[in-house]
DNA sequence: GGACATCGTTAGCATGGCTAACAATGGGAG
DNA sequence: CTCCCATTGTTAGCCATGCTAACGATGTCC
């Protein structure tokens, strides 16, 4: 049955991702946005401009969620929508300068949280840790 | 500015993160649930029964939002919401063991996805990993 | 040029988020 | 014991977010 050394440590870095997170998300409150709203936005800010149906795909909802969100997104000055030269059909989808100041404020409150949880460590700590968030960015890419 | 080390890794460790339950979350469409449901549950079979407020504070959420949560696990019949004895102001929520075994079937393919993609990484590489998660493990703490 | 494919939006529904207000119970202060 | 207040959860009502179905507009290909 599955139980190889491999697979505990799936379950590990399962359970410790969502702990991450969850712990993260509480620095989400000042940003004034919903959590879809800034998860779109991250994908435009890190990725660059998207397709409707790209942004779709990449935040896992169909197109007319989508569709939505931006519509929220573009009223609030975050991102902007214009039609794609090449194909009338498709729409470019882009974080707008006060968009990526907002995110960019956002992500620095999360990174700061866990900046301070990580401090606590012994330099060796953060070495191996280090060293293994290494191997995850190659596990995920 | 803010860039040390510590940062970097702070960083790249809350990108990976995101990337990794982006990836996993995939697996729960089969699961029926949607994904205030699937995480209610996954509290309640993790950390054993709880009140309303612990619940909802578990998730991030107010009061009244998981109320109705509750209601749809009751209604699906995952979770049971009885009065607590001793006050019966209080709530006590409990999975049920169809709840169980469905969340445990949908934590199952997401391991199993995670198996499968550190299956393609080096023998060092999995005891470095091993090892940077048990450092996450205290982290998340 | 006409059939078909692709892309996005609109419409309409269920669910999930919130605040405000309420009912019910519990727990003292006097 | 009684009354006042705190605590707990639900109800009501709003808006946002998820879906499918259907549609309009554009592109593509024979």
């Amino acid at each position: 049955m599955g139980e190889g050394p491999t697979e505990q440590v799936a379950a590990r870095l399962h359970s410790a991702s969502i702990r991450l997170l969850r712990l993260l998300r509480r620095e989400d409150d000042s940003s004034g946005l919903s959590a879809p709203r800034l998860s779109a936005l991250s994908v435009l800010v890190f990725a660059g401009p998207q397709s409707l149906a790209g942004l779709a795909a990449a935040e896992q909802v169909r197109p007319p969620t989508m569709s939505r969100i931006v519509d929220g997104l573009v009223e609030a000055g975050l991102v902007t929508r214009e039609a794609k030269p090449g194909d009338r059909r498709s729409v470019r989808i882009a974080a707008t300068e006060e968009g990526r100041r907002l995110l960019e404020a956002g992500r620095e409150r999360r990174v700061r949280a866990l900046t301070s949880r990580l401090a606590r460590l012994a330099e060796s700590e953060r070495r191996a840790l280090t060293r293994g968030v290494e191997i995850l960015e190659q596990v995920v890419r």
